[in-house]
DNA sequence: CGTCACCATTAAAGCGCTTTAAGGACATCA
DNA sequence: TGATGTCCTTAAAGCGCTTTAATGGTGACG
């Protein structure tokens, strides 16, 4: 008597179970399935029909192992991170377009960087879309001397791989401009940390407040990714003599983190006070924040990250390349006219001149 | 003259390839590579040492098609949800302590619940960890019949399936005694929406609230998962000719929304009105937001989901079972005594009695 | 010195699928 | 009728690894 496991009581049906229901060979069955050219159509019905009336699917590691190509594109992520939610959600709609599926590793507590990647490598994956990666450029280096690799977000100095990235300083300028376009003149930076996408962004408030001939006020506050540093931040400057107008931060959580402590503190925003995140990202959007923010263009980010990967698998390019993808300014209800503006600017009173999106609440 | 393509330039080692390193058989070679008894201590060491010289990994899908067994735990998810970043970590650990591995899948506006489990099925899962599964349940028990399913945070009906899940009711009971504890009468319940998990929380929202008496205080308002219809819900009672001394929300989300209003209005709290929140997020844990809460022990729940996994694949377990994890109330900075303390309540002045999390800002 | 038991090692048979070259069937043409 | 194609279909050889039964080589024992 055979005692079967509960975990093989139903074995799946496979192909040569379905060529043999459809009256073909496992070859025929095999190319209909995948949509060759070839079998007639009536073969073709044939083993449509039994492969549904069986319910087959076929086995992955299977035609992965029998393959050729495998076709997959493997994919670092920090699952806890939004940001990178929505490249995921977008960089499988680009490699879907080219025929690619993906495999998701991500970091945990106790699987850093490295593990994460060697699971890609094991399965097989043509490429790698890191997100953020933090490895030493010389182990990203290394890694492409294995496969085409791709690397988002950060610029990798000497360029041994791929970078697709959104043009950091271009964007916080965008939120310079923007407010000096309002009438703002104290315009304080909180900062990122360290970092090269902090300082990218760092040396683009600099270089817009310079352009605008504001460099006595130039005002950057230490911070880094979170909240707390952002209001920190907002503590700070409501203890100075002479607060600013506005204030940009490093991203959106810091600037979530500004904007509470001034709304607690009754400073209004934007009323007394404009704030001005980075990364557009879904905090932002909520209605209740509502805050003015640089778009990095995640779909446009993983367009290009996916062609990257095509065109050195499929197109046989063989140096690196770097793409800058251009920011967008999402304006929404955190920045308007200072308080002031009468007395520095003639054009206007409060919020006149404030370009709003269609948010229309805070 | 042969022409390389970028992608094959490198072709990996094989297995083979460490055996000849080695002098040894490829099935030696296995053997030693998986840790099994059997090969000298002086074989392994050559096998080792070939494999760590030819950088050798091996290769996933191959070993998966070979071995009977595959050790491979899907998971379904959403990537979007903070919460279910959360229950990945644990559930990634959980697993590695039970040696098996995991298959992540997560849905995305092109790619609906079903195709992600699909994916799932053709990686040759042992069995399905469903994070907050929405199919209805034949199609969840159908599927459990083909291989293990766990639907954790969902109470699937006709217990077709394993569930793993928080007990809501207890979770929201918690909050009201505690708030009763603290003084408050007028307590308000800011509602989930339809599902199964948010009628078992406003289920514990309402035996609490007559439990203690209070039945004629019952105040139920509309709302979704979102911050917006907390916000909505804070304008709405503020409106009223006497207001709430404490809201309850369906969750940490739209707790911040009812916080958020509260505040811009400029009503304190926990001076006027105490917040609680549910599910513990990282949100609600945010030194800014402070948010008292309730925990669904992310930890726990996914050590019982393996362990159901793990009993049903190697154990033999047939029948299927719920496991209910009692959640755990978090005393953060929203909650305090009743500005009326005084009136209602003998006990004392406002904020006596409350616990405070040391996190202290708010 | 032959026999047995035992150990380390390996040959060989797949896992389920893809792919390519070879095979058959049939129609067309000389 | 035989030669020449044109289509379809299929046999067979893997993909890289695991696993089991079998191999050969020990030393112990009678």
């Amino acid at each position: 008597m055979v005692v079967v496991s509960a975990a093989e009581s139903v074995r799946r049906p496979r192909l040569q179970d379905v060529a043999a229901a459809a009256g073909v060979s496992p070859a025929t069955a095999s190319l209909v399935l995948r949509g060759s050219a070839g079998p007639s159509s009536v073969t073709r019905e044939r083993v449509l029909d039994a492969a549904a009336r069986l319910g087959y699917r076929p086995d992955r590691a299977a035609s992965l192992l029998a393959r050729r190509r495998s076709r997959l594109i493997g994919v670092l992520m920090d699952v806890r991170s939004t940001f990178h939610a929505q490249l995921v959600e977008d960089v499988h709609e680009a490699a879907e377009e080219h025929g690619y599926d993906l495999v998701l590793s991500t970091m945990t507590r106790t699987r850093d960087e490295g593990r994460a990647v060697e699971t890609l490598l094991d399965s097989r994956c043509e490429a790698l879309v890191l997100l953020g990666p933090e490895a030493p450029a010389a182990r990203l280096g290394a890694l492409d001397r294995q496969l085409p690799v791709v690397a988002v977000g950060r610029a990798v100095p000497s360029a041994g791989v791929d970078v697709v990235r959104a043009a950091d300083d271009e964007g916080v300028a965008l939120a310079v401009d923007h407010l000096v376009a309002l009438g703002h003149r104290r315009i304080t930076y909180v900062d990122g940390g360290p970092g090269a996408i902090s300082a990218g962004r760092r040396r683009g408030y600099q270089r817009a407040m310079r352009r605008h001939r504001l460099g006595e006020n130039l005002h950057v506050m230490p911070g880094d990714h979170g909240e707390e540093s952002g209001a920190r931040a907002a503590r700070a400057l409501l203890a100075t003599d002479l607060p600013p107008t506005a204030v940009v931060a490093y991203n959106d959580r810091s600037a979530v983190g500004v904007l509470d402590t001034l709304l607690r503190s009754g400073v209004g925003v934007p009323g007394t006070v404009s704030v001005v995140g980075y990364d557009d990202s879904p905090l932002s959007r909520l209605a209740h924040v509502d805050l003015t923010t640089v778009s990095q263009e995640s779909q446009q980010l993983m367009r290009h990250a996916v062609a990257a990967v095509v065109e050195r698998l499929d197109g046989g390019r063989m140096e690196h390349r770097e793409v800058v993808v251009p920011p967008r300014l999402v304006v929404r209800g955190t920045t308007g006219a200072p308080p002031d503006a009468e007395l520095d600017d003639p054009r206007g009173g409060s919020r006149r001149g404030s370009v709003r999106s269609d948010h229309g609440l805070t």
